[in-house]
DNA sequence: GTGACGATTGGACGATACGTCTAAGCTACG
DNA sequence: CGTAGCTTAGACGTATCGTCCAATCGTCAC
């Protein structure tokens, strides 16, 4: 469903369709604006009349691109999380796996966010990017949570959290070039996720050390 | 010192300043390519030639108006860190008044990440989010550690989670229009992140559920 | 072989915005 | 009154878009 409306109009032959992911790296590069209709046709050999022939405009062009991607990502998690496991070792594998995508399709990944609100043509991805991303989240979790293997309360609201960890690390990891080693990461926040951040069971909110803000 | 570089070149007369807020709408509906100089003179009532006169481009219009909306959040947020009381309660509120601020200032808080990416003249932003609320978390993380309210092993892991669990919360408030309250998905996100979503203390990995993932 | 049809492509075109620039008017201050 | 800076309308030149046309080519059916 996501093949029909994103991609182009007519079928894409498959000669023209290798071709045409030169044209990731040039958006990557520049936006999808800053990107021209001849930077396109330049990287990918193919002539402007033929990009023009086959998608309504450059937008399409990306869209095309990102469902791709967003194609791979499902299929990457979903067998992440098909492997054996209690829903926990699950969960933790999906993160880290997640993390890792991040690191190898990182111009992509970056572009499907940067350009996600935005072009009426993304909109499809941007339910894609539930399926792809947060559905396997909420599974392992809701297994998780059946196995004994985590404690689970409010599914949404712990699929946000995972999902939000994994994503600001990734982007902190894309904008800023932090630190190396993805994999760690995963495992620190994995880490935080499964053992929470409060402190002794029976918190205590006797003693407060105003410790002067900023 | 994100004054001097995202703002205009020449200082803004106060009544310009005033009715360049205008834009702010005009931006977040169309985004920021989609939005004709023009069009933001009709909104603001700010002739074009002034416009250009203040400012370089649109570009740097927009880099203004999210480096407004970047200082009320700081301010906002540090207002709520000072706020007396221990780490995990000031955790707790940090995290429902940066959603309500998502609530309250919805298209422009958008604006600010999706064109976060782009436009060399938003680099500063960039850091200045990390200001206004990655460092905020931190403190009130490092603050509950000392003061036994919470338990980091990771500060910067401990930040990423909450930060990326109110995110995401927000985006979803934003752009799938997800159901009413923001204060109460702030209790839910900050109960999963206090407590955990690890199962009970000791984990047994013998009973193994193997739900058909998928 | 020949004709038809679709794919392919170069190049021209009109439209739209951008950002620049000029020149005229206005305000304020000395 | 004169200078300096602010303000603004409008004209320009340039870039890019997306459309369109015409020429070419390959393939298939008859």
């Amino acid at each position: 469903m996501i093949d029909r409306s994103a991609t182009a109009v007519r079928p894409l032959p498959d000669e023209l369709a290798d071709r045409i992911d030169l044209a990731a790296p040039v958006f990557a590069d520049n936006g999808l604006d800053a990107t021209r209709i001849d930077d396109l046709a330049k990287a990918t050999g193919i002539p402007r009349a033929t990009l023009y022939y086959y998608f309504p405009g450059k937008e399409h062009i990306l869209a095309h691109l990102l469902s791709r991607t967003l194609r791979q990502m499902t299929a990457t998690l979903s067998d992440v999380a098909a492997e054996p496991g209690t829903g926990r070792e699950r969960l933790a594998r999906l993160v880290r796996a997640h993390l890792v995508f991040i690191g190898e399709h990182g111009p992509t990944y970056r572009l499907l966010f940067a350009e996600l609100g935005r072009a009426a043509s993304l909109v499809d991805i941007a339910a894609g990017v539930d399926v792809a991303i947060l559905s396997p989240i909420r599974q392992a979790l809701r297994d998780g949570h059946n196995d004994g293997s985590l404690h689970i309360d409010d599914v949404s609201a712990a699929a946000s959290v995972v999902y939000g960890a994994v994503l600001v690390t990734g982007m902190q990891h894309l904008l800023l070039g932090t630190s190396g080693d993805l994999a760690n990461r995963a495992d620190a926040i994995s880490n935080v996720i499964l053992r929470g951040i409060g402190g002794q069971r029976t918190p205590r909110q006797s003693r407060r050390t105003t410790t002067g803000g900023t």
